[in-house]
DNA sequence: GATGCTAGCTTAAGCGTTTTAGTGCAGCTG
DNA sequence: CAGCTGCACTAAAACGCTTAAGCTAGCATC
């Protein structure tokens, strides 16, 4: 049950051990015949040989390992694909996701940082709260505005002419809230529509249903997240009031009427992210575009 | 920039890198005066020093690093609570949480274990699907009879006599689904309940809407978790059906009418598993009892 | 005044890798 | 046949840490 090192590999084929590391490493400059490198794979493949992440992280200064920061970032919508998107193009790249959800104190995301040597740092918390640095979530901020004129224009398409935004009032989404109020003004005048009202989503129900009730022109609802649109249809009891959601979640289906909702890439987000994170071109990591997925609500 | 290791702390105070050693590892049976130690631990601060994690590892050939395998279980609930009450608790113990969601390959799995030589694994993948071995979860399943109590119990008090239990189909979670039946049975022939109906609850509505119809005589359906209860909600027509769900999640208050519930203290099995997996004894990671969250449902 | 003991250190090995700088040998050149 | 080149390797250092073992000075003991 012991670990088997490279020492085991280099015995079992006869060959001292940096031989068997330029052979599993396929590294480059170094002269070994077909029949060496046969005997040394087979004796790894053999033996179950897997290289022991720590120690090559010790060596080359950096592990294979990405951390993830979501700090208390709401669950919301597509996090969780995201982060599979993520996962799963690391793995392919020998590479393991670390995350942190970290909800405690700030500073111990620099000790992780030290402590485990990450290849690289995705820090969504800091993203969109808008204290981020130089980070990068794959291109997902980038996309918003994209997606946010697929929501605004299904709702142009049915006809609606004056929009309500509804946001979170969750300050961790600070900075992607005013992106999307950015985006949606941008796209509501290009379509020519009225200007749109901004509605805050919390957790007291009366607040935004008094929000909404005060603006009786409004005839439809953009919302921030499906968790945001439920939340308005949860509260209105206007029947008549169209409601569509944006990065679908499961839950949207359900619900009466069912959720009209925009749905996002999430998973090719994260693979993009993994490739950005792993300094790779992430151009050949393909994005699907967002698309409306109608349902009831709007 | 570059890293700060013993060999600079050590320099830094005069004294050899095995006694910095010694002095931040509060290592035993070691005789240092507290001047050299104040000393010492000086330095450390000023130059802010960090200890190399994987260092650490390769030299006691374990990281600190525990691993939690999900691979794919579906997001119910509390897993998110739970890995934050893990997450919170390794912090402290510095320790930090390598997250595998790993819809791929389970041979993958040993691959980072390898790779990574975390000092645990905390398999719910395995555990939950029946498949599992001696891994732990912090005792969650081991309350799982107490909270099902919990459930029958309050739909029992409400007058409820017949019930029906509705599982998911989705076989990541057979185990746990067979858990609760069985957990549902015994509790309902301790309380003189009639025998309990049990239906399987997956994507087609019609299917358990026709199962739920056939025993008219349910007047109260256990539902597996919220996300079940919810679908159960959704797919009946017979809005004098009590439903109950289990493990809260916060999109049961959102609904019409709003989801009656159970609410586990998921942190807290995350935090006793977070130190089942470091070997520390569970038994002063305190658990809250499950409790009923009454709202109109049920 | 030799011996032993303790306090307060230091030395050095070793964890498993990667990688630089060789080494020995065969074959070719002039 | 000395000198060179290319092949197929190997030796050894280094990454940062922990820890067993050792070492020295000072003091007490017989």
């Amino acid at each position: 049950m012991a670990r088997v090192t490279l020492k085991d590999v280099a015995t079992a084929s006869g060959v001292s051990i940096a031989t068997v590391s330029f052979v599993l490493n396929d590294a480059a400059g170094q002269t070994i015949p077909a029949a060496t490198r046969d005997r040394v794979r087979r004796a790894a493949a053999e033996l179950g040989y897997v290289p022991h992440g720590m120690a090559r992280a010790l060596r080359e200064g950096t592990s294979r390992l990405v951390l993830l920061n979501t700090a208390g970032l709401p669950p919301g919508g597509s996090l969780r694909s995201f982060i599979e998107g993520l996962e799963d193009e690391l793995d392919q790249h020998g590479h393991a996701l670390l995350v942190r959800h970290g909800t405690g104190r700030s500073g111990s995301l620099r000790r992780v940082v030290e402590a485990a040597a990450p290849r690289a740092v995705i820090d969504l918390a800091g993203l969109y709260a808008g204290t981020g640095t130089d980070v990068d979530d794959g291109g997902w901020i980038d996309g918003l505005a994209a997606h946010t004129a697929t929501q605004i224009g299904h709702l142009a398409s049915r006809g609606h002419h004056r929009l309500a935004l509804a946001l979170p009032d969750d300050p961790r989404l600070a900075r992607l809230a005013s992106l999307r109020e950015a985006h949606t003004r941008q796209i509501a005048e290009a379509l020519g529509l009225a200007e749109s009202v901004v509605i805050r989503v919390g957790d007291d129900r009366a607040a935004h249903r008094d929000a909404l009730d005060s603006h009786p022109g409004v005839t439809a609802v953009a919302a921030f997240d499906d968790d945001t649109a439920l939340r308005v249809l949860s509260g209105t009891n206007r029947t008549d009031l169209a409601v569509i959601g944006f990065d679908e979640t499961p839950h949207g289906a359900l619900w009466k009427p069912s959720l009209t909702t925009v749905r996002i890439d999430a998973a090719g987000y994260g693979r993009r992210a993994a490739r950005r994170a792993l300094g790779h071109d992430a151009g050949d990591a393909p994005v699907q575009a967002s698309r409306v997925i109608v349902r009831e609500s709007a």
